[in-house]
RNA sequence: GCGAGCGUAGUGUAGUGGUUAUCACCGAGCGUUGCCAACGCUUGAACCCGAGUUCAACUCUCGGCGCUCGCACCA
């Protein structure tokens, strides 16, 4: 019954959503196309809105800057990152049940890394081990095919051209910007980049409405810090807050709880304290724009779910129509990403330097080459003789000496080639690593769940009625203003009054005079705004208006000056007493 | 990707091998009313796309696209 009935709500959901303009299938004209949506005339305000309050949450922080780098993105790139392999994988169907399943996984007992084989290869093996099909036990397979996440293009407009994609995430652009951030922060740790855009990935097959797109709105920071570096995180602001957490199974408290972030931290349930305070951050960001904190829950990756190079890695959840679904994941990815990109490239610009305390000074013996001697001793390979001396990590017992050249060859080197001498160098510091926490939004999702939350079916008389109480900081129309009447010159000090509010920063207003003063509240109501001003015979005689709170409808009466600057201060809640 | 079901105004729906279609809400205009989806009049708007069968297809068949569910895939 219960289930009926949320199948109903969501259905009831989806055709008002559609109806009032706020997210409905792309290109539907033309027929749609599975895994894309529009955000419409009111979804589109209320996306931004959504982006910006989660840009100004994270720059808070105040070491954060907001960056935006190309979704086209080189074949190299993303070969560096992994994705190139992780997103390229095979997939083999079964002939007789017609179930499909990935290649290399059907072959994981058989092939220490089957993930690199190409297509003929894993037939082959599947063939040559007998690999029978899990669902139904034929030996049946259809030829390997290559099931591509990315969507693939080509740089250059003449054929030829770059192979390149469409990013799959907008981490990797904040990775290459490193340097430059590097550079911004006058090279202090930590600091972070955050990137509102769009992601791309063509899902075999796109399901649950906006849960799984093709192309989708994500929301990341990537957050540098020196894993050596004491943390002082101050966790206490939230003691007042327990947060919902299922923990990995397999760990040490398997069991879900209600901790504070501070006790998760402490007992090491949450195994790092930047993790945490991102936890906590990411739960303040989901209040603030209107989501149920019961309807909230962090869930830790298990072992094997993880990615090898992560530490730590927390999912966010938030229930609605569809269960509970990832919305943020908040990964501790060590320095995976910028190791790759330094082994891929050779760049020596993805490393910060790290002062020593106190320098270190380390004496070192070396054979310094008398070039006089070893020049005409070794002619062309002399600079390899050079070389192979410098790199030798101990000194020998005497002279002369059997030395071993890069190329394998031993020469004698004689006494009189080199010099013995005690050196020491002072080393002030280092050039490490980053390690990154990269808390992950899928913006669509949350937007879904915002306004899941926000949806509420009530009656009204007997009637059914809806309301969407979004919060004010999301809410596309923060005011509409109604004429009680569009005469004896209401409908002019209305349209004045909506004009006058349009004029202040950040505010959208809406006039509607069409039907019934009951009906404009109801479809204010229905999408979500906070305020309704009613302009009426009152207003003509002393120029005051009526206010009326969508949450409770009740109403109150001020002057326009004083309402216009509560809206300019975001404090019209504060006239209800 | 496979299997099953489905696809009719903005939304939710009715219905039929024979003059392109029901109802409600919806939207617009005018009037009455005058603070919570009021009333009257007028008006707007749909058979997913393509092929086939047929004298005739929105209806039957096939294909495509889309949606829902299951399996698989994915996060």
């Amino acid at each position: 019954m219960t289930c009926f009935m949320e199948e109903d709500r969501s259905r009831n959901l989806l055709s008002l959503l559609k109806r009032r303009g706020i997210i409905f299938p792309a290109f539907e004209v033309h027929g749609g196309v599975s895994g894309l949506f529009d955000y419409g005339p009111v979804g589109g305000r209320l996306l931004r809105k959504v982006q910006q309050a989660w840009v100004d949450h994270f720059l808070r922080l105040g070491n954060i800057v907001v960056i935006d780098s190309p979704t086209l993105t080189p074949h190299s790139v993303l070969e560096a990152s992994g994705h190139v392999g992780a997103f390229n994988d095979h997939a083999s169907e079964c002939a007789a049940c017609n179930a499909v399943f990935r290649s290399d996984h059907l072959l994981e007992t058989h092939h220490s890394n089957p993930d690199s084989l190409a297509a003929a290869e894993l037939d082959g093996l599947l063939a040559e081990h007998e690999v029978a099909c899990p669902s139904c036990g034929e030996q049946n397979w259809q030829g390997a095919r290559p099931m591509n996440l990315m969507f693939s293009t080509r740089i250059g407009a003449t054929g030829g051209g770059r192979q390149a994609y469409m990013r799959p995430e907008t981490a990797q652009g904040m990775f290459l910007a490193f340097p430059y951030l590097y550079r911004h922060f006058r090279s202090r740790l930590p600091f972070g980049a955050v990137q509102v855009g769009k992601g791309y990935r063509n899902e075999i097959s796109p399901r649950q409405g906006m849960i799984r797109q093709r192309e989708f709105n994500m929301a990341e920071l990537e957050y540098f810090i020196d894993p050596q570096e004491p943390l002082n995180l101050d966790l206490s602001p939230w003691n007042d807050r327990p947060f919902n957490l299922v923990p990995d199974p397999q760990g040490p408290a398997p069991d879900p709880s209600q901790l504070t972030i501070a006790d998760a931290v402490a007992s090491g349930v949450v195994r790092d304290a930047t993790v945490g305070l991102f936890m906590a951050l990411t739960h303040d960001f989901l209040v603030a724009v209107g989501c149920d904190p019961k309807r909230i829950r962090f869930r830790q990756h298990e072992g094997d779910e993880m990615a090898h190079y992560a530490s730590d890695c927390w999912d966010c959840e938030l229930h609605g129509a569809y269960g509970w679904i990832e919305t943020v994941g908040i990964a501790h990815r060590g320095c995976y990403d910028l190791e790759a990109h330094e082994q891929a490239t050779g760049s020596k610009e993805l490393r910060a330097w790290r002062e020593f305390d106190e320098p270190q000074s380390v004496v070192k013996d070396v054979l310094v080459p008398i070039g006089g001697v070893i020049g005409p001793a070794f002619r062309d390979r002399a600079s390899q003789v050079n070389e192979a001396l410098a790199a030798l990590e101990h000194l020998p017992e005497s002279l002369p000496f059997e030395l071993t050249l890069g190329s394998g060859e031993v020469v004698t080197i004689e006494q009189n080639m080199v010099e013995a001498r005690r050196i020491e160098e002072v080393a002030r510091g280092e050039w490490f690593l980053p390690h990154v926490i990269e808390p992950a939004f899928g913006m669509d999702r949350i937007i879904w769940h915002i306004v899941d939350h926000a949806h509420e079916e009530t009656e009204k008389e007997g009637e059914p009625y809806v309301i969407l109480h979004l919060a004010e900081g999301v809410a596309p129309y923060d005011v509409s203003v109604l004429p009680l009447f569009e005469k004896d010159g209401m409908g002019e000090m209305a349209r004045a009054l909506n004009q006058r509010i349009l004029g202040i920063r950040g505010i959208q207003s809406q006039y509607d005079s069409s039907q019934s003063i009951g009906r404009r509240y109801a479809r204010a109501d229905e999408i979500g705004t906070p305020w309704s001003v009613t302009v009426d015979h009152t207003s003509l005689e002393d120029g005051t208006v009526t206010v009326r709170r969508r949450d409770d409808q009740q109403q109150i009466r001020v002057g326009q000056d004083d309402l216009c600057d509560h809206l300019a201060r975001g404090s019209v809640s504060s006239l209800f007493s």
